[in-house]
RNA sequence: GCCGGCGUGGCUCAGUGGCAGAGCACUCCAUUGGUAAUGGGGAGGUCAUGGGUUCGAUUCCCAUCGUCGGCUCCA
């Protein structure tokens, strides 16, 4: 029996074959596998091809399918390689490489059809189901992944064990768009775009920026165990700045640019530049390290308009941004503090979870040296004191070269969001070089110079799509201390209001996001708005509950909770912020 | 930025080469209600924008903008 991935790779033969079939012209390229499906990338030269050619292309692909039994390899010479592909370019190339990396050049025939392959295919086509595959989409792909070659037509199928697996899959993509952050956003007014303000900069609703409130002051929370002290700086910086950092260099085409009346400014796409003048502002005992600044700051960047998506992607960029200076020995501890700041937040938020995360060692590239700032010994040190905290700390952990910033390594926090895909949130980032490079010191015991480490953490990361995946985590049904509204108060007539209306006084003094549904909607309607809003709790207040003295108290996630007195309620909810 | 799809009231969507439609939301009137939509009226649209074809374009064509799915990028 062969595997699902054999049956995806079969497919994109096959898949290859309807498309030559239907157009003779088409240059073929590669076609793997993917872990939904697979794809083959195809040259249409000047013909355009969209999705609405796929029904026709899957089609034929049905029609070849019993016709194919198994696949027969074929061995080439690289002569006769080169001849049999001589028009096709993409080909072509791919076999250069083989044979120079002295490989074997093989080739697979199944029906009429051959193709350069290494092989993984099913031993006979009779093995898969023609109702467990489907053509998805058409999308476009540069060749070999680079921007600089030609952009290719790539067409993409879905295909699984059978028609019921690839229905379950068609089922869970439609569950994942009934909890997308932009519809949601939308439906609890969490968030805004306006065509005049522009793309990708979002404008925050009073509810939106509640749960951005409530978000920071919870990592506040959590981070104030540490001695963490507020900074503020401007948006906008002269140029130099980032020339001293090295940033320029790499990032000068992404930066917004501020014509002024004499001089000219960038808006800030990072705020470690601007902290490090916070330090470098008077002299600094070894007394007083670490020093620990952070900021809920907003920091600009000119993104590519083909890159932007909900709050996913954005061009206005909000960091809880924070950065340590210490001596070299306070390294490891400073790290571990930060890790446990992490593990604390997303624990709370039910992500923190083995199987639901892992932790991206984020080195450098010893091939592309010339990406990173500083020498190869510094970096050898960091990479190998962020390796041993991370074992230290029982992460689960995997060293990814290349994935380093340009200052220094990184612990990088990846979870899996709701649909399962894997997204970066926390991350911690140790740098020898910007502190060199902006010439920061202090005084030690012995009375020297020295230069403090940086250390750069950000614990949601871009607040914009640390909401984008907790929406779409809790689908809307957020938890109390992150709720936009907490409670809504509903009075079932108009004689309820006034008592209403205390209440409503009363979490407003404590803090509580309530709102007061005091609408001449019937009863029924106030639920229902309550219901829709996803507020976590409710409560209610008719003649019942005034003659009780006590409020009804209905909670989104565990059902009528009855009657209480007003003291219980408050305290139920101070115990959940 | 590149390849492809899609743009109709605030939202969700019908519809058509010949007067622009519905439900929800909004507003007004009536309804005073105990767990998911009370009834009736009203207002609201240059059919994304700009060109072109046509007697006539929201509809067909082109461009621009926005958005969606990919690719590339991500300090």
């Amino acid at each position: 029996m062969s595997t699902i991935q054999e049956k995806r790779h079969s497919l994109a033969h096959l898949l290859a074959q309807a498309v030559i079939s239907i157009y003779p012209e088409a240059k073929l390229t590669i076609g793997p596998a993917t872990d939904n499906g697979f794809y083959y990338d195809c040259d249409f030269g000047a013909q355009k091809v969209t999705d609405h050619d796929l029904a026709r292309i899957q089609k034929e692909m049905k029609k070849i399918l019993p016709t194919w039994d198994g696949f027969t390899a074929i061995s080439k010479t690289p002569d006769e390689a080169r001849e049999f592909f001589k028009d096709n370019k993409y080909k072509l190339e791919l076999i250069e490489e083989i044979i120079s990396r002295n490989e074997d050049i093989t080739f697979y025939q199944s029906g009429e059809f051959i193709d350069l392959c290494r092989g993984g295919h099913v031993e006979h086509m009779n093995e898969i189901d023609p109702e467990s595959f489907k053509l998805d989409r058409v999308a476009g792909a540069y060749w070999r992944g680079d921007e600089k070659n030609s952009m290719l037509t790539r067409i993409y199928g879905l295909a699984f064990e059978n028609k019921v697996e690839l229905d379950e899959y068609l089922v869970r993509m439609e569950q994942a768009k009934e909890r997308d952050h932009r519809k949601l956003g939308k439906e609890l007014d969490l968030f805004t775009f306006s065509e005049l303000v522009g793309p990708g900069l979002p404008l925050f609703t009073p509810k939106g920026t509640a749960m951005r409130k409530a978000i920071i002051s919870k990592i506040q929370q959590l981070q104030s165990a540490f001695d963490y002290q507020e900074v503020w700086i401007p948006h906008i910086t002269k140029p130099e700045l980032y020339m001293k950092s090295g940033h320029w260099d790499k990032f000068k085409d992404e930066l917004f640019h501020v014509k002024g009346q004499e001089t000219d400014f960038v808006m800030k796409p990072m705020n470690c530049p601007h902290h490090t003048q916070i330090f470098a502002s008077k002299a600094r005992s070894y007394k007083e390290l670490p020093v620990r600044y952070t900021e809920p700051g907003v920091v600009y960047r000119d993104e590519q308009s083909g890159e932007l998506m909900g709050l996913g992607r954005v061009r206005s960029i909000t960091q809880d941004d924070g950065h340590v200076f210490c001596t070299p020995e306070q390294v490891k501890e400073e790290i571990r503090n930060i890790v446990s700041i992490i593990k604390q937040f997303y624990e709370l938020l039910g992500l923190m979870y083995e199987g639901n995360y892992w932790v991206s060692l984020s080195f450098s590239d010893p091939a592309t040296p010339e990406k990173y700032l500083g020498d190869k010994e510094t970096w050898a040190i960091a990479e190998a004191a962020l390796e041993e905290i991370a074992k230290e700390e029982n992460l689960p952990y995997k060293i990814i070269p290349g994935e380093a910033a340009f200052y220094g390594p990184k612990i990088d926090f990846i979870f899996k969001d709701a649909i399962g895909r894997e997204r970066q949130l926390g991350t911690v980032q140790l740098d020898f070089n910007m502190p060199k490079r902006f010439e920061l010191e202090y005084t030690d015991k012995d009375g020297f110079k020295k230069t403090p480490v940086m250390i750069h953490r950000a614990i949601a990361g871009s607040l914009e799509r640390f909401l984008s995946i907790i929406i779409e985590h809790y689908a809307g049904n957020f938890p109390f201390w992150m709720a936009p509204v907490q409670v809504a108060i509903i009075p079932i007539g108009d004689a309820h209001l006034k008592s209403a209306q205390c209440l409503h006084d009363d979490f407003k003094k404590l803090d509580i996001r309530s709102v007061l549904l005091d609408s001449k909607d019937n009863f029924g309607k106030k639920v229902k708005r309550a219901k829709d809003d996803r507020v976590p709790y409710f409560v209610i207040i008719g003649d019942k509950d005034i003659e009780a003295q006590k409020f009804t108290l209905e909670s989104r996630d565990e059902g009528p909770l009855g009657q209480k007195p007003v003291e219980e309620v408050i305290e139920l909810f101070k115990g959940l912020l």
